[in-house]
DNA sequence: CTTGACCTTCCATCTACTGGAAACTCTATC
DNA sequence: GATAGAGTTTCCAGTAGATGGAAGGTCAAG
């Protein structure tokens, strides 16, 4: 399989494609052209990081699963433990932003929005302590 | 002012401040030494740019932000719509995020996470459709 | 034989900083 | 006056995770 074929098949750019071959997530043939040759297990892969990617993983977290997921004697624990660790960062970070969201969307509904110079948002950015 | 000075009083660290001056957003005076010498409204500037990043204003909104803080005949809608539109990027990634949370959640509780291999994480990573 | 789609590599760019090296300045102390 | 230490300067490189573009090789169709 060529790489514009994979892409298709993985949902992946090939210009990601190439990336994660450079960043060693995936070690594809090479026909003697010179065109990467994709075997079934590279697109597994990819697709495999394509929706850890998609959930927010890290590249190095998809490294580790992708080698825990290679690895038949892997326990479950370490996966577990790998996603557990981002669940916490990604509610963390969920937290950072309902905040922000509370503080803009009263400011938002405060201004009035119209052609006077007048800014509640401005005001706020001006001098509230951070 | 000196930059140590200033860093402390905006809360933002030196690098920080010399990254602002390259971009533009402010431009202090300079010692004889060579030393930078912010004036109040510098520091005032990198106030409020603190506060907008906290926000999670992009360097691109803050510029605009402070363009039209400094402008006096400003008209608050414009202000507004920058709020607004940054508003909206919010609420979508919370969105993102939270629909990532309640999969990662779903996965993390069905995943025995001990010593045994099955893994229902790695499972849906490798099988499932994006 | 040419056209166009596909592939290759390499280098640059993006966001918003941050780290570190080498060198200069200032202040305090001896 | 020498020196130590803190503060400052510039410049270069690196982070994450790609993405864009240029210059060129390859392949299949007509």
């Amino acid at each position: 399989m060529n790489i514009g074929e994979v892409s298709k098949k993985a949902g992946l750019p090939p210009k990601t494609i190439r990336y994660y071959e450079d960043i060693g997530l995936i070690t594809p043939l090479r026909d003697p052209n010179g065109y990467r040759s994709f075997r079934d297990s590279d697109m597994h892969k990819l697709a495999f990081l394509g929706r850890s990617r998609a959930l927010g993983f890290t590249i190095e977290d998809c490294r580790n699963l992708l080698a825990l997921w290679d690895d038949q004697d892997r326990a479950s624990a370490d996966v577990r433990a790998i996603a557990k660790e981002h669940l916490a960062q990604i509610e963390s970070k969920i937290a950072d932003l309902a905040a922000i969201r509370d503080t803009l969307s009263h400011l938002v509904r405060e201004c009035a929005g119209d052609g006077r110079p007048d800014c509640p948002i401005l005001n706020k950015l001006e001098k509230f302590p951070t």
